[in-house]
DNA sequence: GCAAAAGTGTTACGAATACACCCATGA
DNA sequence: TCATGGGTGTATTCGTAACACTTTTGC
């Protein structure tokens, strides 16, 4: 016990991850059956307790990895939930956090060792606690980061056709995207590279491959240039 | 002590609220002197510690009572930071919040009580902690809200100028505007009424009031209009 | 009558949208 | 040769930005 706050309440504290993924040109979620009460055996985001001597970001990656295997991925603080009666269990203060992976990248075994599954965002079933409200709240700031920020490369392979980003972003928005505007658009801001690769598995033609730059989209942002996609 | 969560760490958590107010063409910030170790007599948001029957909203309410006497005034959760190091008195999670106020209805006496004071925003001191991370996270979000949705109107006083209300974005966004591009814009919207009364306060020929018209915004709202301020 | 702030319209530019046809290839 | 998905350019519309003068009135 502390010398400062001696007469505080102590609380437990989570964390919850929204996982998302992208795949057959659908946006997934990545979620478990809960193998503890209360809710056991229902639906539920990956969770965990952070230890005393542990930052909450450091513990959403924790349970992330735990889940997935996956480490420096995407991940950023969605919200604080602290509703008294949250959990039925005991009052628990949860912090979610929501993370973009690469759908190809996880780690197959430690995920069904979870009895995890990847669910499309359409097809959310009943989640356990406030967990549904959690995943709303996950796919309203994706819509938004979606639109100022080049995130959705956090969910393709590293090397991507055209056809595949924008199936993508529709995938994100729900909404159909003119393919000449998009390009236009996409490649007008310049942070891509086009390689001399085609993708060939989903036409004869084949489709050009791109990769994302890094550097060079940190150069546009040095220089005011703002990401935006209006849909 | 739970049946259901017995092994894991209990938590100090605390709520922190950055609280926003607008005065004389100025954005300022109600900060206090701290009166307890450890940072005893440091600049620093006004917080507390939730207990353990209160909802985070809640003790973030509580806390803004205390130290303005106000209730029932924007108020937003911000984030959560949860750096094992960030009190060095002890392991403490703090959930900042932000808030608006009209500066005209805050409790002098309470706020003086606790060796509060309004600073402009251009003048924060140095914080106690990670309060200046806080302080700053809270601008950056009050500018993108200030964009996107009309929330000056939590700051100004029930009846308004135009020329206040431009001077209050420009305080925001701390940068002149055109008056006669802001009046086009702002009016177009259609959810302030203009009042017959003037305020002379500060001119001759003295400038019409308006009112913010909730009913109105929401029917806007509702027929899928977008607030948009681009500055 | 003049200083000081309030109020008002028009033009020019750039970005977003809508839209239809040719290309390459494997079967 | 044909079915399938990949790739390309232009015209129109709309919103944003730039810009200068008149009005009111207290002193």
């Amino acid at each position: 016990m502390s010398i400062y706050y001696p007469n505080e309440d102590r609380q437990l504290l989570a964390v919850d991850c929204v996982i998302f993924g992208f795949d057959n040109h659908e946006l997934k979620l990545l979620l478990i059956k809960r193998n503890m009460e209360p809710g056991k055996g229902l639906w539920s985001l990956m969770g965990g307790f952070p230890k005393r001597n542990e930052g909450l970001d450091q513990a959403a990656e924790r349970v992330l990895k735990q889940l997935t295997g996956l480490e420096n991925v995407y991940m950023e603080q969605l919200y604080a939930y602290g509703e008294v009666d949250r959990d039925p269990g005991e009052r628990v203060v949860s912090v979610a956090y929501y993370s973009l992976i690469k759908i190809g990248d996880y780690d197959k075994e430690l995920v069904s060792g979870f009895d995890a599954h990847w669910v499309p965002v359409g097809e959310i079933p009943e989640l356990v606690f406030d967990h549904g409200v959690m995943v709303e709240k996950a796919l309203r700031r994706l819509h938004r980061r979606a639109r100022i920020q080049p995130i959705g490369f956090e969910l393709l392979p590293e090397k991507f056709s055209m056809p595949e980003l924008q199936s993508l972003y529709e995938g994100i928005f729900q909404k159909e995207l003119d393919k000449r505007n998009f390009r236009k658009k996409i490649l007008t801001m310049g942070f891509l590279d086009k390689l001399v690769e085609k993708d060939k598995s989903s036409s004869k033609k084949g489709a050009f491959l791109y990769k994302f730059n890094p550097e060079k989209y940190q150069e546009l942002l040095d220089k005011g240039f703002y990401f935006s996609l209006d849909v």
